[in-house]
DNA sequence: ATTGACATACATACGCGCCTGTATGTAAAT
DNA sequence: ATTTACATACAGGCGCGTATGTATGTCAAT
């Protein structure tokens, strides 16, 4: 009855990192106790036990499942294209949305990051690693964005690490929404349209860059002074 | 010693609040025990269930003490305005952004919301809270979007809906990512440029819109099939 | 103005369930 | 025979909800 062998031993292990993300899913990550899954699981809390140290590991294994292979897709994009980047960066950004409107596997992993899981102190390991996959995904596309300034796919005066920033935030903001209520619209409608709107702003950033500019204006006169809304208390 | 006049008592539950939201903050919602709470507002457990029923009540006392005021102040914006919506519509994203970036009490909040908490079946309300919270404010830029086409501020390719979605997401996607990680980049600065770049986007929306055109040939041979991606199930 | 009765605004104490981590048992694989 | 891959058993703590205690504020009646 019992099983034993290598393989078995690793069905089993798949089998735990399922449940875990059905029990998360449902119940969400602090509220989950080792017992559910377990149960989930057809095993007992030995079995988590053997394969995992704790609930953060099990955890930790559960995310890289699934989240490892898309960081991997992100990086073959980001280092393949010296032809017409920016297309190569619209399409890879399509994509990752598009397969999230298709797979119930990656639409659970990332309601459980975004909605189900606390990024506290206790498990810093999980806040730290949020970030730093952030980090590197902003940095892959930020290289992107600057080598489409440098071969002419966008105007100069485009700001790479910014319109990385805007890509980025649009996007786990569009994926963060819908998982939170899929019902309330489309993904898989709206995703490339929206890409492009926001693509289709970046190619028409206006050159002003005033910025840098010191000394327009010596000393300003306060001539028409907005009311200021501050003091929110 | 102990004080009990009306105005004291409203007093301490505002310290429970407060105390609620650094606690909260700290530890994350679930991983934060009303002992704790107590114990940051010098209380003990006896005087926040005098207050609140239970933990999640706390927690809506808290979120509306700054939800509330944001909501209604997004309300005011969407009805005011009959003169240049897509202005309005820009201000009052813009204003949320930098309202952000500068007051703590928004970020700390905003970080519990989006980092802190889970969204689970339990405390379902807070799910349904946000949900709906989301709903409503998606449907007031809805409403500010559909002025504009109206009033020719957007070209009429543009579909109120779907620019409502993308701001939205781009909105909370930048909320949400600049809170995890306040050093990756600073949200006063980018702000502005980028609901602009989004906003241009919408501004330079082409005036395909294929969809609604019924039977332009009767028969259409495969010539060229492109790869369909329906299918969501 | 006192006084008593009642409500208010908490503090304290108790019981309970749940979950965690570990220690131990055990049968099959090697 | 030893290790693997679990199942079972045990001890402990933590946090929640509630019940109860209590000192003060409030207010009407006198």
């Amino acid at each position: 009855m019992v099983r034993r062998t290598r393989e078995e031993a690793l069905a089993t292990r798949e089998t735990i990192l399922d449940a875990a993300e059905q029990v998360f899913h449902d119940k969400g990550v602090a509220h989950a106790s080792l017992e559910e899954i377990a149960q989930a699981a057809g095993c007992t809390r030995g079995a988590i036990y053997w394969h995992f140290k704790d609930k953060a590991e099990l955890f930790d294994a559960m995310m890289d499942r699934v989240v490892l292979p898309v960081e991997a897709m992100l990086d073959r994009a980001g280092e393949a294209g010296v032809t017409d980047p920016l297309a190569i960066l619209r399409l890879a950004t399509i994509d990752i949305l598009e397969r999230t409107a298709k797979d119930p596997h990656l639409q659970r992993v990332f309601e459980i990051a975004y909605h189900k899981c606390e990024y506290t102190g206790d498990a810093a390991g999980v806040r730290d690693r949020h970030i730093a996959s952030q980090s590197e995904c902003q940095g892959t596309i930020e290289a992107g964005f600057r080598a489409c300034v440098a071969q002419g796919y966008l105007p100069k005066s485009v700001n790479p690490k910014e319109a990385a920033i805007g890509a980025m935030s649009l996007v786990s903001g569009l994926i963060a929404n819908w998982v939170l209520d899929p019902k309330s619209f489309s993904l898989a409608k709206h995703a490339a349209p929206l890409v492009d709107t926001y693509f289709r702003g970046l190619q028409s950033t206006p050159v002003v860059k005033a910025a840098p500019v010191m000394k327009v204006v010596k000393a300003t006169p306060p001539a028409k002074v907005l009311p200021s809304r501050r003091k929110t208390a």
